[in-house]
DNA sequence: AAATGGCGCTAACATTCGTTAGTATATTAT
DNA sequence: ATAATATACTAACGAATGTTAGCGCCATTT
């Protein structure tokens, strides 16, 4: 009888969530079976319920643990004195670092979140509107102020938000500049494309 | 016993790869199932194969079909003569238009073509490969003569082409600012990001 | 040593899936 | 009008899906 391995502190639900996020990357969600996924852990199918109530309670703990770090963020980032270029430029870096460090929950968060089912989708898609508020409201300050130019600030916040999941091709690109050098170049390009002068 | 409506020309099998985009879009190719589709067109389900070999036939002449657009344009802007500068705002305005305009198709083509088996696969992916390599050729071109600042080149291509996905968002948002000014807000936020100052 | 609870197993279930076979009807060509 | 073709239908298939039931092993606690 094979029992699931875990290290370093992880429950073993933590290890099924995590071990899902991985294959719901790679093959999609739905196309991602419970077999798939008890293989990839190293047990039965059925085994996997011991852990978890059902294959949607995986997505729904990936989505949320993803979407509550960036609220947290930018919780944070609010309540900071500084410009508004300079908070921009704190989020955006927060974005880059969880989808270069934390890659496949936060793409499995961003691309198969349809799949939730209400409640619990409702929830997702207004904690996602209000962040995307937030977010061009800092920028509109920013035009205020004159820091940055007139633009439309939620065609903004869409072009960051959506450049920035780009970093999946990166993963993916078999000859990578480094993480360091990756985040400097999408800031130079991001911010550089905001900023007034 | 309800005929497919073919109407403007178009035969049935594009009237159901047309309705089929609409709804790989809406729940992922996957998730949407044969019958699903069959409801949309108005027939029963093993109806729809007088006229297509296979749901992932539907799937091929969807990502082709735009593929093959973007390919056409990019021979058309490269034998330009004009700066770089000139040549990606071409692109990104071609690629914003086609997102604009041909939203179901594009979307589907970007986020379900993983669903291709080979030798389909393979070959979409070389496609898309060698699109983004002459993408980031003409980039590269314009660091040398000094029109475009200096970054990583495919680091570049991979924003661009991102954030112009984000126009799913536009679609999906009930307050839209016109097609024209998301274009030029979008050519302003891009490009300016990229140009030498 | 015995009891308890955590955890994995096999077997099976009801659905849903893409697809095929065979047949009937509608449209087009002769 | 008749023949031929295109297109729709009903019925059914085998495979795959998420999930449950019931049983037994193993580690920890008593």
């Amino acid at each position: 009888m094979a029992r699931i391995k875990t290290e370093n502190n992880l429950t073993r639900k933590e290890v099924i969530v995590s071990k899902a996020a991985t294959l719901f990357r790679e093959k999609g969600f739905k196309a991602a079976s419970m077999r798939d996924l008890a293989e990839a852990v190293g047990v039965e199918a059925a085994s996997l319920y011991n852990h978890i109530k059902s294959k949607t309670e995986i997505l729904h703990e990936l989505c949320f643990s993803v979407a509550n770090r960036f609220l947290h963020k930018i919780d944070e980032v609010e309540a900071e004195q500084s410009g508004s270029v300079a908070k921009i430029e704190k989020l955006l870096r927060f974005h880059i670092n969880e989808m270069i460090h934390h890659y496949e929950e936060v793409y499995v968060s961003d691309r198969e979140w349809k799949h939730l089912s209400d409640p619990y989708l409702s929830n997702f898609q207004n904690q996602r509107r209000i962040y995307r508020k937030r977010f061009a409201a800092i920028i509109e300050t920013g035009i205020y102020k004159n820091e940055i130019k007139k633009i439309d600030a939620p065609t903004a916040v869409l072009i960051m938000l959506h450049a920035i999941s780009g970093i999946e091709s990166w993963h993916r690109s078999t000859q990578k500049i480094t993480a360091e050098e990756l985040e400097e170049n999408m800031i130079s390009i991001l911010v550089g494309g905001l900023v007034n002068r």
